[in-house]
DNA sequence: GCCGATTTGTCCGTATGTATC
DNA sequence: CGATACATACGGACAAATCGG
């Protein structure tokens, strides 16, 4: 797989400032000194840093410089309370990342669901419902509606490892964007009892729901992804644009 | 205010496709045609074009177009990757907005609040917690520390409309992007009297922390945003990165 | 399967504008 | 004021993917 410039020198100034190479609000080298450390063109390593903006990683500043911002996750502010590091090394540490198949089966979509999934009605789905664990604890109650049309040959056993290698492994299938949507929402039932939650403890969850499209353009999955509250954490930068 | 060209070219795009101009599914113009359209370059309107990608409004295809896979979302929701303030989005969506002052003080930090708010200890800051209304209805309950020493002469006066008018037309400051984190967390007591909640219907709620940094690098701002969990919604697009 | 036309992707060099110091 | 640094814009060249004949 052959790569591409701009991608090479934008993971090798992102891996620069992860290990503390250009330590915090430090200024890093201008572009011209970039352009002549990477031998490439001034569009390029604009590129490069583009993309490092969009990261959180760096602010451009006109006539100043390249300003470092990038805070390691752990040592932000952002840990709220001791759950947070158990939290934090359960992601890290996961390496016992564990999927139970609850539900596998076909479905034709009718009217209810073409309100939320996007969906035509009558469309042909393999309706999936899946538990998701790490380090031996359920986190995630996900609700995967997959077009059989684009997604043929789906198995119990392939949902059970991983569906988007076998979507790109096997089909040569490109993922290209994903549009989701974040909100709260009630537990219900199967939430409390898989999850192994409490409704005396938190009665509600995070609930992820996204439209998944491929390189043709097809929206070929609908998702929604019912999240413990107490191990939920979405980042995001943001940036102001004019 | 000068604009820049790709700008311009960005907007228009967007507006044509939100109106329908382009249908759902359907590819834009060339490249080739757009430059001619436009009368500019092609650098340029790749650029514009690269924004309506992150936007999630359309999708590249190398060798076959740019397809339109916009569809309209909600008008209550946020917009994460974009800072916008509580008064922008609630003009931007025809809402009416209002925001009450509850505690307007001037604090220095201490040592369990640097844990939070990423300012260090002593740090001189305006601590303000304000409730936004819209359409009359309590829906966030803000917690904003802002750093004195960058944003001074606030006042309730200015709290009570918009912070973010004050610091950009008055101090000439220009917010650069702000680093969130989303979670859900339980309500206290404060939560349920000004959101008007009653803790056995929903017991939790979404909360969003962040971090802003103004264009010379400086952290001036936290702020926990407590929303009521009904009425959150986030939008996000996720791109492929390769 | 091949070839050429079309379309997007990557890269380069250069010129000019604007903000900072 | 001049030097430096990032921002915008243009034009050209070649590569890679797609599609139709």
């Amino acid at each position: 797989m052959p790569k591409s410039i701009y991608e090479d020198i934008y993971k090798d100034l992102k891996q620069k400032i992860e290990n503390d190479v250009f330590t915090y609000q430090e200024l890093l080298p201008s572009e011209n000194t970039l352009i002549q450390t990477y031998h490439c063109s001034r569009n390029t390593l604009r590129r490069a840093v583009s993309r490092l903006v969009t990261d959180g990683y760096v602010q451009t500043m006109q006539g100043k410089g390249v300003r470092n911002i990038y805070q390691p996750v752990d040592q932000t502010a952002f840990t709220i309370g001791e759950i947070e590091s158990f939290r934090e090394s359960a992601v890290r540490n996961g390496n016992h990342a564990f999927t139970k198949v609850l539900l596998f089966t076909e479905i034709a979509i009718n009217e209810k669901q073409t309100r939320y999934t996007g969906f035509l009605p009558g469309t042909e789905v393999y309706y999936i419902q899946r538990l998701h664990y790490l380090n031996d604890i359920p986190l995630i109650l996900n609700h995967n509606y997959f077009l059989k049309e684009v997604v043929p040959g789906l198995t119990k056993e392939i949902a059970e490892k991983s569906i988007y290698e076998y979507l790109e492994q096997t089909l040569h299938m490109t993922i290209v964007n994903s549009k989701r949507i974040m909100t709260v929402e009630k537990m219900n039932q199967i939430d409390e009892t898989y999850l192994n939650m409490n409704a005396d403890d938190y009665n509600c969850m995070a609930v992820v729901s996204s439209q998944t499209y491929n390189s043709n353009g097809v929206m070929f999955e609908y998702t929604q992804s019912r999240h413990r509250p107490d191990y939920f954490r979405f980042y995001d930068n943001a940036v102001r644009k004019g």
